[in-house]
DNA sequence: GGCAATTATGTTATCATATAACATAATTTG
DNA sequence: CAAATTATGTTATATGATAACATAATTGCC
């Protein structure tokens, strides 16, 4: 994957959209009763910085360079990464092993994730269509969904028409 | 997730399951001229053999116990895993780690696979109507599609009234 | 068949991702 | 403030995957 320069959307104030995200986490969690506490947060605001889909070492690189904190280890990141996922905060991406922000943490969230495999950029799109029909085989088969993982990798928009 | 039982529906006879899927194998690769060697059998044959998604490692243990073969390296195990891969003749389940036959590697396959929590068995399950969501999601996103991930994880018809 | 080229596998080391187990610190609750 | 709970720190290790290079097997050509 292309690393080098990161594509955002000129439409798209990224430092509001990061904190409307953190304001919307803080309300949740307080609705919730949980805490989301300091590291918890430094994660969380972390994760949103970056559009891209982030790994657990690479956030525990970045935990070290923004902030007066020393190096965590392993077990202290996943599971701050484990609250922000309980409270569906973030998801998981399976494909890369890495870890997103929610877009809409207070909708049921069985979204469909786009992953540039360009640029990284991640998109997490809602499609009653796409949970329709899924939901219909899983009832023709008799199945009970628990958890629902979309990954749709590929080219954005920006990345289909640039030189590769 | 139980290991103890592996659930096996009674209306299928896994031994002939297993051989359909080698033998369909074999004709894809002789027709493709690519070669699947006896590792590569191997492997395949015990991916089979599990209707569940079996990990590497898994797999290195079980090559071990169930062939003359010493005990394979890492590398040995994924560039057969790569190569069965390639050829569409498994699948990767991301959100396992892990590597389960595909039914029906002949076709253009990008089919749901439907694990089940409890006792691991995963199904590939082709749906038309999940596709073309995908398909009008991803062009109503200028979104280009190389593949897709679509794990639906939950409990199968057998384990949802079992005792969990 | 014999030799060169190609392809596949073996080997060692290492990287990357994730968790177990236990210790300490901070926060909440009564 | 003390006890209980929750969160974080620490060490070690499990689990998943690949890089780099060596050897062996197969194929294709003469």
């Amino acid at each position: 994957m292309n690393t080098s320069e990161k594509i955002s959307d000129s439409a798209h104030n990224h430092a509001d959209c990061i904190n409307a995200a953190l304001r919307q986490a803080e309300s949740l969690c307080q609705s919730k009763g949980v805490r989301l506490t300091k590291l918890r947060r430094q994660v969380f605001e972390l994760i949103w910085q970056s559009h891209n889909p982030l790994g657990a070492y690479a956030l525990m690189d970045l935990l070290e360079q923004n902030s007066e904190r020393k190096r965590v280890a392993p077990p202290t990141v996943y599971r701050a990464l484990d609250f922000l996922l309980e409270q569906g905060l973030i998801h998981k991406v399976h494909s890369l092993n890495a870890f997103v922000g929610c877009s809409h943490p207070k909708r049921e969230h069985s979204d469909a994730l786009f992953i540039c495999l360009n640029c990284g950029f991640t998109e997490e799109v809602p499609s009653n269509s796409i949970q329709q029909a899924i939901n219909l085989s899983a009832s023709q088969n008799r199945f009970t969904v628990k958890e629902k993982v979309l990954e749709i990798c590929g080219l954005c928009s920006k990345c289909k028409g640039a030189s590769l």
